[in-house]
DNA sequence: TTGAAAGCGCTAACAT
DNA sequence: ATGTTAGCGCTTTCAA
C-alpha cells in the first residue's frame, strides 16, 4: 500500500507538500503544475492515507459511537438512518455499540471512548440503567449527547416532544367519543416514559382513566393489556408508548376475543412499518426519528468543533398522527 | 488522561518495562516488586492506554465492519447479537455500515478499510449489488467474510443451510395436506434466495406450483401474494423466503378477504419476534441466525491470527420448525 | 533485570 | 513556493 512517502517522491516534492495538497490546504501557494503533478501521483499509486497515522497525529479518529439499548428495537434503524446521513456526508464512520444492563457494559464504554476509538459519543439510555449507571457512562472524556433521554446536571441531550405526542394521541382518541383512556407507558425509570406519563395524567385529569407501567418490547404490551381487560372500568381506548407494546396490545386484544378497533381502540407513540401490515393497521403518532438522528450528530459533531452541547427538545417537525384500521368510535 | 510515561515515571521504571508489565508480556522477566510498582501506578493514574498510537504502532485497529444492506432488517439484529458475543469476548468493537446500492458505497467501504480503520469485514450482501460490484468491495487488502451470500472466486463465505430449511417448510406444508405450493422468494440475483428457490424447485417437481420473485421486504411480500392469488390455479400453501415478505403476505391475504389457515396457509423462512404477535402467528422456519453471527466472527478473528478464511456453510444447529397459526390442513 | 532509542505514517510549525 | 523537522503515544529490538 502505498503511502505518503511515495507519492512525494513520485511526484517529486517533499511530502510536507505532498501532504497539504492532498487535504486540500487552501492556505499554502503550490504552483498549480506542482499541485497537479501530486495529485497524479496519488492517484497513480492509489494513495490511500493511512488512518491509523492520522488518528494519532490529528487526535481525531473520524468515527463517534453509537451506544443503544437494543440493536433489534426498530426505533433504533431509524435514528441511525439519520445519525447516518450526516456522518457520511462528513466522512465519518458509525461504531455501534448495545448496551443493555450496567454492570459488565460500564467498562465496554470506557474501555472504547477512554482508549480514544471514538471522538463523541452518542448515547440511547436503557431502561436498565438508573441515573447513578448513567452518570458513571458519560463520565469520559469525550462529548456525550443523550439522545431522547437526559440526566439532571449532563450538559448535552436532545429530547424528543413527548407530550405534544401524546397530546395528539389522546385528542384523537376523544374526538372519536373516547371518554376511559388508558396508557401502557414505559418504565418509571426512563425519562421519555416519565414525561409521557405526565403528559397524558395532566390530559386525562378529572376523567376516569388507568395507567400501565411496562417495557418497551411487545409482550410487556401484551401483558400490560391483559391486566387493563381485566380491570373494573375498562378502558375504550388505549394508548401505547412505542410500536412495539402496540403491536403485544393488539394481539392480546384479539387473543381475548375483542374486535378492534369495535371494541377497543389501540393508539401508538411511535411508527414502523410493522403497524401498516398487522390486521388492522396500527394507528400511531409517528414521532420524527430520522430528523432526531440528523439533528443529534449535527449536534455532537458541531461540537467537535467547538460548540457547546445544548440540552434541547425537537419540535420541528411536530409529530405526525397516521390513521389506520386500529381506532374507530366506542361502539357502545 | 494518563500516559504511558506517567505511569513510567510515577513507577519508577522505564517506559519498556511499563508497557511489557501492562501488555502481560510474560517473555520477560521482572521482579514481581517492580510489577507491582507498575501495576499500582498505572490504577492510581486511571492508565488507559491510548488506542490511536497502539493502533499506529501495532497495525491493528481492534475493530471489524458489519456490512449490511439495511439496519432495520431484524435478521441484521439476531446475526449483530451473535457477532457481538465473540467480539465483546476479545475486546473488538464493530463499525456498523449499512450499505444498500452500490455506486457511492463502494467507495464508502475503501475508504473506511483501505484507511486501516478496521481490521477485518464482514459482509452480509445486498441485493443491488451484481457481482462485479461485490467484487470491487471485497478486493481490499483485508480479509472479507461473506456472511450468507457467496462470490464466485472468493475466499471467505459462511452460508446457511438453505436447502434444509425450504426442505422442512415443504415438509410441513405437505404433511398437512397441501399440494399447490408456492414460493414467495428472493430476487435471483441474491445467491441465498437463489439456492432456495432451486432447492424449491427440485422439491416440488412434477406438482403444480408457482414462484413469484420478490424482495425481502413486507410490500414485497404483498406485491407477490396479490398476484398469486390471482393466478388460475391458486396455491393452498405458501412459502416466503424471508419472515418481513410473510408480513405483506400475510397482509395481502386477509386484506382479500382470504382466512389464514383456513383459506391458504403461509410459512415463512427466518423467525422474527413480530411472527408471534400477528394474528394469526405465523408459523416459521428459524434459522440460526445468531450462531451465524457467533461463527463467522470466529472465522474472521481466526484469520486475523494466521487462519485461512473458508468457505462453508452452517448445518449445525439444523433449521427449526415453529409452528404457529397460519398453517393449517387445506379446506377443500 | 532494566533502559535507550528507533520508528509506525502522518501533519504543522518553522525554516528557507 | 517548497523543504526540514519535531513530534502524536506506543511497542520492541538491542544494548547495558
Amino acid at each position: 500500500m502505498a503511502q505518503l512517502r511515495d507519492v512525494a517522491k513520485e511526484a517529486g516534492v517533499s511530502m510536507a507538500v505532498a501532504s497539504r495538497v492532498l487535504n486540500g490546504d487552501e492556505t499554502v501557494r503550490v504552483t498549480s503544475e506542482t499541485k497537479a503533478r501530486v495529485l497524479k501521483a496519488a492517484q497513480a499509486l492509489a494513495y490511500q492515507p493511512n488512518h491509523r497515522a492520522r488518528a494519532l497525529r490529528l487526535s481525531r479518529t473520524g468515527a463517534i459511537a453509537m451506544v443503544v439499548p437494543s440493536a433489534s428495537n426498530m426505533i433504533f434503524a431509524d435514528i441511525y438512518a439519520g445519525v447516518r446521513d450526516v456522518c457520511v456526508g462528513r466522512g465519518l464512520s458509525i461504531f455501534l455499540c448495545q448496551i443493555q444492563r450496567p454492570a459488565v457494559p460500564e467498562r465496554q464504554l470506557v474501555d472504547l471512548v477512554g482508549a480514544g476509538q471514538v471522538d463523541a459519543v452518542l448515547l440511547q439510555r436503557s431502561d436498565l440503567f438508573d441515573d447513578d449507571q448513567l452518570a458513571a457512562l458519560v463520565s469520559v472524556g469525550i462529548p456525550v449527547l443523550l439522545v431522547n433521554s437526559s440526566l439532571p446536571g449532563h450538559q448535552g441531550s436532545l429530547a424528543l416532544d413527548d407530550a405534544a405526542a401524546v397530546a395528539m394521541a389522546v385528542e384523537h382518541l376523544r374526538g372519536l367519543g373516547h371518554q376511559r383512556l388508558a396508557l401502557i407507558g414505559g418504565l418509571a425509570t426512563h425519562d421519555a416514559a416519565a414525561r409521557r406519563r405526565v403528559a397524558f395524567d395532566d390530559l386525562v385529569h378529572g376523567d376516569p382513566s388507568v395507567v400501565e407501567e411496562a417495557g418497551w418490547e411487545a409482550t410487556d404490551g401484551s401483558v400490560a393489556m391483559r391486566r387493563l381487560l381485566s380491570s373494573p372500568v375498562r378502558p375504550t381506548g388505549v394508548i401505547t408508548a412505542s410500536a412495539n407494546a402496540a403491536l403485544g396490545a393488539l394481539h392480546a386484544a384479539q387473543e381475548a376475543g375483542l374486535r378492534v378497533p369495535d371494541d377497543i381502540s389501540i393508539v401508538a407513540i411511535h411508527d414502523t412499518w410493522v403497524c401498516a401490515f398487522t390486521t388492522p393497521g396500527i394507528t400511531c403518532v409517528a414521532m420524527p426519528l430520522t430528523q432526531l438522528g440528523r439533528t443529534a450528530a449535527t449536534l455532537l459533531l458541531d461540537c467537535l468543533d467547538g460548540a457547546t452541547l445544548p440540552n434541547s427538545t425537537l419540535t420541528d417537525p411536530p409529530p405526525r398522527l397516521v390513521v389506520r384500521g386500529s381506532t374507530a368510535p366506542p361502539s357502545a
